[in-house]
DNA sequence: ATGGCCAATATGATTGGA
């Protein structure tokens, strides 16, 4: 079973590389996102005719998260809980049945922060807060759980081509992967890092400045495994040359591969 | 990490992104 994530940067604008790229992958699960559209304007019909099931959260203008899946969706839940305020289109979980179990999946767009001096970070903080909170209720169910998206961290240093100008980044800001750490250490694993420690595994470069041609790049979209999908873990993969295409998303999908059978 | 970009909005300028 292959599951994917993946910051499209508009899915309208992206509609031409993504169904491209699903035809080249075929993966079983993509949770995609800054979809950048309502429910109502989203392209299901697009997905739905490569063979997938489509649960969207999305609102107008920015952010937007979506689940494409070829099994059906037991259960889809929009919403990360904590902030019943909280507006802002970031969080979509759904139950999935395969032949082989149930897997849950959750799409997350975890907000950027920046300027860090305002409250834009303190309320990636505290979305941060609900996420871990959210991951450790979810790991007492002893699942397969795959939290993937775009985290907006950079776990360490040897996940950015130039670390020290990052420093003082909403990105990268010691409180920043601190949060994460303490994400992690409930017991998920990063599936990247699980199958490589090269310091050249990059999802993100900026569209200015010519990033992508020095590789001047930073490693911000993850999939955390619970211990019971580390258990079926197989690969992950970044699909970086999705990035030398025309019209491309600044970010580029990742791919894990789970052992579980029928699919 | 800014000289250089890209996407959405009732747009010809501003906001958000990372």
């Amino acid at each position: 079973m292959h599951i994917a994530t993946w910051n499209v940067n508009s899915v309208k604008q992206r509609l031409d590389s993504a169904t491209a790229w699903l035809a080249e992958r075929n993966p079983d699960v993509v949770c995609l996102q800054e979809t950048k559209c309502v429910d109502d304007a989203f392209p299901r019909e697009a997905f739905e005719g490569l063979g997938y099931n489509v649960a969207t959260h999305g609102q107008k203008g920015f952010n937007g998260v979506a689940i494409l899946s070829k099994a059906p969706f037991d259960e889809v839940t929009a919403r990360l809980p904590g902030d019943n305020g909280d507006e802002q289109a970031r969080f979509l979980e759904a139950v999935i049945s395969t032949p082989g179990g149930v897997v849950r999946v959750a799409s997350i767009y975890l907000p950027n922060g920046n300027p860090p001096d305002t409250e834009k970070y303190s309320y990636k903080i505290k979305w941060m807060d609900r996420l871990i909170d959210y991951a450790r209720e979810r790991m007492a169910l002893e699942e397969p759980l795959l939290m993937a998206g775009d985290y907006n961290v950079i776990p360490a240093a040897s996940d950015a081509r130039n670390p020290s100008a990052w420093v003082g980044d909403a990105l990268f800001l010691p409180q920043t992967r601190g949060r994460f750490r303490s994400l992690v250490n409930l017991g998920l694993t990063d599936a990247v890092r699980a199958a490589s420690d090269n310091s050249d595994l990059y999802t993100f470069w900026d569209y200015q400045a010519g990033a992508w041609q020095k590789n001047n790049g930073i490693r911000i979209d993850h999939v955390l495994m619970s211990p019971q999908a580390t258990d079926r873990f197989v690969s992950a993969t970044i699909d970086r040359h999705v990035r030398a295409w025309e019209k491309p998303s600044d970010h580029v999908p990742v791919v894990v591969e789970l052992a579980i059978e029928g699919t």
